[in-house]
DNA sequence: TTATTATCTGAACAAACGCTCATGTAGAGA
DNA sequence: TCTCTACATGAGCGTTTGTTCAGATAATAA
């Protein structure tokens, strides 16, 4: 457009300028919750870690226990067992103690189907992924 | 299964033990290339913040310059741009210039699909969420 | 040129993260 | 009971992250 966007100047609160003031109420209206965000942030905050994920899909597949999982990561049971919690709090793995042993398995689908879905916009991606 | 499982010991890399050795071994048949976690999980970590949250979803509607985005988040317009930089980096976002204003619009909708599948995992979860 | 606006970037710093280490706990067997 | 195994947990520590602040850059206009 060759006119100049209107500025406006605002709030007390914030020391910005805003140039398109219909844009940002626009975006406050379709807007989710503040706790929406942080919870969708959380869960994939806790997708975030390389061996996090490598435990989601390699339990996806079958239960595996806390001690297969440390040498299939190669990190110390005592890494594994932190990273499980971070899991379970996030409730994408349940486990079920047989005797001594603890496995875990996945409780719910939708973290790997996040997983295919990244990894599915990775190997689409640009050339430069 | 009633019968105890095996233990074996193993490489000298890793002093930790392993009861399902042939698990550890499908585990590793299966599993992704490290590149392949190590992009997953940083398209992860990018998505796990409620302030990137709010841009990739408010950009989905409509393409905002950095002044509207830092006046819609209620924080400086310098740590927008440092968010959106990070966001351009894996190419979730693009930017065009029109005179002084950058216009930023979401480049590839893999993003928004996945914070919408998060969002109905957390819609669908359990009360506890 | 100089001034102004919009944006970017590096430094600094507090908070969060992921690991190791040491210790604690739960179940099975002698 | 005591011991061993499998796992969990808290402390500590180095690294990473997200922000603000100050300064640099790019485009426009006087």
């Amino acid at each position: 457009m060759s006119k100049s966007p209107e500025i406006h100047n605002l709030n007390e609160s914030c020391d910005c300028r805003c140039i398109h003031q219909e844009r940002v109420d626009a975006a406050h209206e379709q807007a989710l919750a503040a706790k929406d965000y942080e919870q969708i942030a959380a869960l994939f905050k806790t997708l975030g870690d390389p061996n996090r994920l490598r435990i989601l899909w390699a339990l996806d597949r079958e239960e595996m226990c806390v001690c297969d999982l440390a040498l299939f990561l190669g990190v110390s049971e005592s890494a594994v067992s932190h990273q499980l919690r971070h899991l379970r709090q996030l409730h994408l793995v349940t486990n079920r103690r047989k005797g001594p042993v603890v496995y875990y398995r996945i409780s719910d689908s939708h973290g790997c189907r996040l997983i295919q879905l990244a990894l599915e916009r990775i190997r689409e991606g640009s050339p430069s992924f």
